[in-house]
DNA sequence: GCCGTTTTCGGCCCGACTGTTTTCAGTCG
């Protein structure tokens, strides 16, 4: 059975090819079908089983067919067809930046060229030299792009904890030039997407270029790719494309709205404009040629009589219906966390029994960072017995050292660790507050009944995959588990974490406290939640701290 | 190919940037 992504490529790959045959709006539709296929919390056998395909944006009577075919059979004849009336090598000189359908189709027909290399060889060879529409500007820029793409991995999206902190670094080099007074990431990273195929910043300032000069002098950029009075895109030396634009005050929260996204957000926001007599585009929002709002995020909803949406739901999946309808659920943020739930102390052997001296430094950093966020407890992995003691015998010291009247006391919960075989006896002996499950390859699917029982109150961590998700969140709302969301290969992303969250099973945010400053786990964590529609109640380590560490075991005196 | 509190036909986001143009086409986001 082809999976979402599968569906999704394929119609994509009708788009290029279409693209490529000149056909106008078909590309477009067969592209948006695509996006809303690959961004669907569910799978699509299961949507085609309810006879519910067309309701599926972007999907009417001869997508509905062809997904039907196409799940049916793992092939579709029309694509099958498609593909015999394009030479191959025509979709991967797409890929060349700069280098679309039109010149692609030229290239084809008029002068044979049917692949980057023969493109290559025929710039080479002047074959190009007095085609009209190629100069040698031109001619210059498509060698130059097609030589960088000779022996390039494909242009693949950067998982977003990757592009956390280049962007962080950005935007603080960008903060401390002077004149420059706004500065947000717009696009995909705003919407904390799994993700993000490129960087947009946007900037207000009073002296461009010198912003301008700047942001491609810092050490990151490796190159400038091109520059106009309002933009500058460049490439970075991990290969990452940003934009950087520049723009007015009066006109900030139209370009955040716009270059924000998603796609399809913006057409129906586009859409609603229109059908109340207004028009929007990156500059505000206009009644005729009176501009009633562009300053603020704010302003451009309030001007459709919308509530303002948070980035992370920007997706065309209802949320702007309910927004029409009154103000959203506030979701969860930072500030509603109480605790951490799954903290490790470092150490320098993986696996291996702790030292003293990192043991005492490890609580102690973990304290003071907790303390820093006002947290009221900390579950701590454990790796052995004498680990639990070594716990047990500073906990009170921290207990008492931040249980001070200006900040509340702040609980160690000893916690264990465990795959799907459930708990070794050694461990039982260190009585954890809970336990953590962690699928291994020799467990990875949740254990069987006679084990669970035992377990008790469970984290479920570190779950990752389409299928693996489904059996775990059925395991853990029959379990009473709660199931940890966050980013890496085997974590539950957003998607996962809005199964979950509709299965009534409590999500647990990481926080990062066990982790270096510049770790932007728990920010990613936070945000994979958001996405998921999660407010507090949805969370567990957002729930009164007097709450989340009631029962956890008393410590030895 | 999709879609409809203006429509079952006739629209489909639109502006910046670049290069080659003498008023525009292609690409990108």
């Amino acid at each position: 059975m082809p999976t979402n992504t599968e569906v999704a490529e394929l119609f994509q790959g009708i788009a290029d090819i279409l693209d490529v045959q000149g056909e106008k709006f078909k590309p477009e539709a067969y592209r948006r079908a695509a996006r809303s296929i690959e961004s669907l919390t569910e799978e699509l056998s299961a949507v085609a089983a309810r006879d519910e395909l067309r309701t599926i944006p972007g999907v009417g009577e001869a997508i509905e067919e062809k997904i039907k075919e196409f799940l049916a059979t793992g092939k579709l004849d029309y694509y099958e067809r498609l593909r015999k009336e394009v030479p191959p090598g025509i979709l991967e000189m797409l890929a060349i930046p700069g280098l679309g359908p039109k010149t692609a189709r030229r290239f084809w027909q008029e002068l044979k060229v049917e692949t980057p290399a023969q493109l290559a060889d025929a710039i080479q060879q002047g074959r190009l030299n007095g085609v009209a529409g190629f100069g040698p500007k031109k001619i210059e820029q498509i060698r130059a792009a097609v030589v960088a793409a000779q022996g390039m991995p494909p242009a693949t999206r950067m998982p977003i904890e990757q592009a956390f902190p280049i962007a962080l670094r950005l935007t603080h080099g960008l903060r401390e030039v002077r004149g420059v007074e706004q500065c947000e990431i717009a696009g995909s990273f705003r919407r904390r997407r799994e993700t993000v195929g490129d960087l947009d910043i946007l900037v207000t300032a009073t002296d461009r270029e010198t912003v301008f000069d700047t942001f491609s002098k810092l050490p990151e950029v490796r190159e400038v790719r091109l520059r106009g009075g309002t933009k500058e895109t460049v490439i970075l030396t991990n290969g990452l494309q940003v934009d950087l634009r520049i723009v007015d005050p009066g006109e900030f929260g139209a370009a955040l709205l716009y270059f924000t996204g998603s796609k399809d957000h913006n057409v129906m926001l586009r859409s609603l404009a229109r059908d109340r007599g207004l028009k929007i585009n990156e500059y505000g929002i206009f009644r005729g040629d009176d501009r009633v709002g562009g300053r603020t995020e704010e302003e451009m909803y309030r001007a459709l009589s919308l509530a303002w949406i948070p980035p992370e739901l920007r997706e065309n999946h209802g949320e702007i219906e309910a927004a029409a309808k009154g103000p959203l659920p506030t979701l969860v943020e930072a500030t509603n966390l109480t605790g951490d739930l799954h903290c490790h102390l470092a150490r320098t052997v993986p696996g291996g029994d702790i030292t003293a001296r990192e043991f005492t430094a490890g609580v102690d950093r973990l304290a003071a960072t907790a303390r820093a966020r006002k947290f009221g407890y900390a579950g701590v992995v454990v790796a052995s017995v004498s680990e639990s003691g070594r716990l047990d015998s500073v906990a009170d010291d921290v207990h008492e050292h931040l249980g001070r009247a200006d900040s509340p006391p702040l609980r160690l919960g000893r916690v264990v660790e465990v795959d799907g075989a459930g708990i070794p006896p050694e461990f039982a002996a260190v009585k954890p507050a809970y336990v953590i499950l962690r699928p291994s390859a020799a467990h990875p699917d949740p254990p069987p009944p006679a084990v669970s029982k035992k377990l008790g109150a469970a984290v479920v961590a570190h779950v990752g995959g389409d299928a693996a998700s489904r059996k775990w969140v059925a395991w853990a709302k029959a379990n009473g588990a709660a199931i940890e969301v966050g980013p890496g290969p085997s974590r539950l992303d957003s998607t996962a974490a809005r199964l979950a969250r509709e299965s009534g099973v409590p999500l647990v945010v990481p926080t990062g406290i066990d982790r270096p400053a510049e770790d932007p786990t728990g920010a990613v964590a936070l945000g994979f939640a958001r996405r998921a529609g999660a407010v507090p109640t949805d969370v567990r380590n957002a729930a009164p701290a007097a709450e989340v560490s009631r029962g956890w075991p008393k410590r030895k005196a």
